[in-house]
DNA sequence: GATGAATGAGCCTTCATTCAT
DNA sequence: GATGAATGAAGGCTCATTCAT
């Protein structure tokens, strides 16, 4: 039951945080009760409990369950895009290491713990939350289509190599979700580690001289 | 509100139907209320009145909520096995064939319509669902991680490639599967036929002397 | 669950039984599951899977299961009133032995059985029930209280005792009902034979040259 | 309909209450609603108009109706101990004023109220509470049980009675559970005064130098 | 700000009753 | 007569939301 929930955050619940320490908290309890319960069984009270704050809380933060959700999604959307932006502007200006950065990007231990995937998975799985992403972060994902594309672009340009640039950059795109998924759903699933270098592998069938299984290529 | 639901199948009610009858009626309606509203939203209300049928029947003939659920999703895994499997018996032997049946089956126009698709998506993203999943159909994603995996292995053999079986096998299970998330996800999403040559040019890349865009390579 | 019942009378039922013999197929088998079940968990399934009879048949022989529960209460009541006449009408004539007889009524091994005790025991405790009771079989009570009080009143006067027969015929009357009680509610319930003798036990109490806990004192 | 049911303690239901108030609210409706409409009949919504209460407030304190009636069963078991107890340490030491002082506590007019009498009578009769009792209350029959035996024990010893102190003790104690039985059943029932009457006659025919049908002889 | 009691809409489930076969 | 699928009213339970303290 609820009742025996051990709170999470408990030791970081000072009688007065600041609103947007609480309204973080919150998430963060949000993403971790999706993980846990699936999104169809999470409730007020189990985010509440897992924040080890109280149950009317949550409403006064975010007046309606539906708000607390959709603003937990745009959190995870907000820290998906600051991710690879980050990535990219510390990378090296060549097509095949800001490639290389994205896809390790996508695996660092922030963004593909557990629970960010198996929250990520429950809101991809409910119809409902698809429309209210598309119209407030559609746009993010057609910049990071959009950028990988050009990324590609430049590789296939710089290499040599005879791939059509949108069809490849949609592979890497659509491998990196998929494996994503597969850690999700396998009965016995894999490491972090096994998982980049699939998509490595891919990343080398299209562009050998640049990329092998581990990586990027050193010259 | 459910009341104003028109029943999509209720040409197909006669007062008496036979025990199979009703209780595939009742999945298919269940198939196409949790791709309307979402797993979440998904009421026995809602699936009888898509059937066209009372909601005391739904507990009749699955006694729980939950039943019906797990029996739906038990449907669509049987019906996904099925489909490959034939894929599979009506495709020539060659390596190269059976990949490209498995490939062709994943987007044949049932098991990819946007109904499944949506389906499966959130019984993918419902936490509750993988464990029940994997308990009863864990062994037919083995399988087919099996069986592709040893196709493509016949295929680096007779092929002469270079690439790891294992690996490839994983790459061209996670990119079908990230297509199809891909298909219900983007803001914009492309054809069944662009999807199919996505993954034909995955193939391509790993197998260029057996496949390329448009799928196996005519000798 | 109701699927898995054991049909109690099923070796008893040919195709074609006669509606009197349904009728008391159907109301031996509600004294049983009410026995088992309580008043308030007793349906219409239980009692037809007891009886082995197809769910649709309770209501072709009684249309409601009200008819079928009033019915069931005044088949017990019937049997209960002609236990008693046919007990007084084989005793010899002397009040003590008329009081003997109906003592002796009462712990006999058909009316005295678990089933009946804890059927009757449902009816009592069914405040719905008391008014449909009294207003049926009220009568039947009303004569049973009077008999006993003019047994008691022939014994005091033969007998040559002080006791005033109203009371004392009350004494006799609620003491077995009271016994019937406790055999129902006891952690560790006694036997029927310690249960007549406690009541032949009052009875010597109140006529103790007629009555020892054995029973009637032999002349 | 439940929906015209007037509130019978609405005006002592202040917007807070202590929790133990609130639950002794609805422990109290829950009785006075099994008296009135019996167990099988007994809703949530009814227990909560007659406390003037919203229905959700029932399960917010009591989480389950199962739970609800068994504390209501442990309420009225608790209350009817404390009764006995009490009366028994007020009374003078000798056997037979104890004895008279169970009696007494056995007609007092909170626990014998009609309330009280027709809830009790609706757990006796319901199959399923008999086990709840016995596992959680039966060691206060078995105390009872115990202590009147003493006491009984007792009086024929100081007053030299030849009576079997074991069964005596079980006829007095089956003598006041049967005349409450049939202050509910019988079609016309008599008075608390003359109830006790009857238990008294009954201890004097066991204790006829301590006891006459108005009680404890004055000596 | 914070708490948790209170409310009530909506859902799952049960089950008496109906009725086509 | 007999069966069991079908219906729908009613009840228990959950939970988002409100609000007094």
């Amino acid at each position: 039951m609820a009742a025996v929930e051990k709170p999470v955050n408990q030791a970081s619940t000072p009688r007065k945080a600041s609103r947007d320490q609480r309204r973080q908290q919150l998430i963060d309890a949000t993403i971790d009760t999706i993980a846990k319960r699936g999104y169809a069984r999470t409730t007020l009270t189990d985010v509440a409990n897992t924040a080890g704050l109280s149950h009317g809380l949550v409403n006064f933060h975010f007046e309606t369950k539906e708000k607390l959700l959709t603003e937990t999604l745009l959190f995870l959307a907000a820290e998906y895009r600051d991710n690879w932006v980050k990535a990219l502007a510390e990378a090296p200006s060549p097509a095949a290491a800001q490639l290389d950065a994205l896809i390790r990007a996508d695996f660092n231990d922030v963004i593909c713990s557990p629970e960010r995937l198996s929250a990520w998975c429950s809101f991809w799985g409910e119809a409902q939350c698809r429309p209210i992403y598309q119209q407030e972060c559609g746009s993010n994902d057609i910049e990071y289509a959009d950028m990988i594309e050009s990324i590609c672009a430049r590789l296939v340009d710089e290499g040599g190599y005879k791939a059509e640039a949108k069809r490849v950059a949609r592979i890497m795109r659509v491998i990196m979700e998929g494996v994503w998924l597969d850690l999700m759903t396998m009965t016995t699933p894999y490491s972090r580690e096994e998982a980049m270098r699939t998509v490595h592998a891919c990343a080398a069938a299209f562009f050998p001289r640049h990329f092998n299984e581990d990586g990027l290529i050193a010259r």
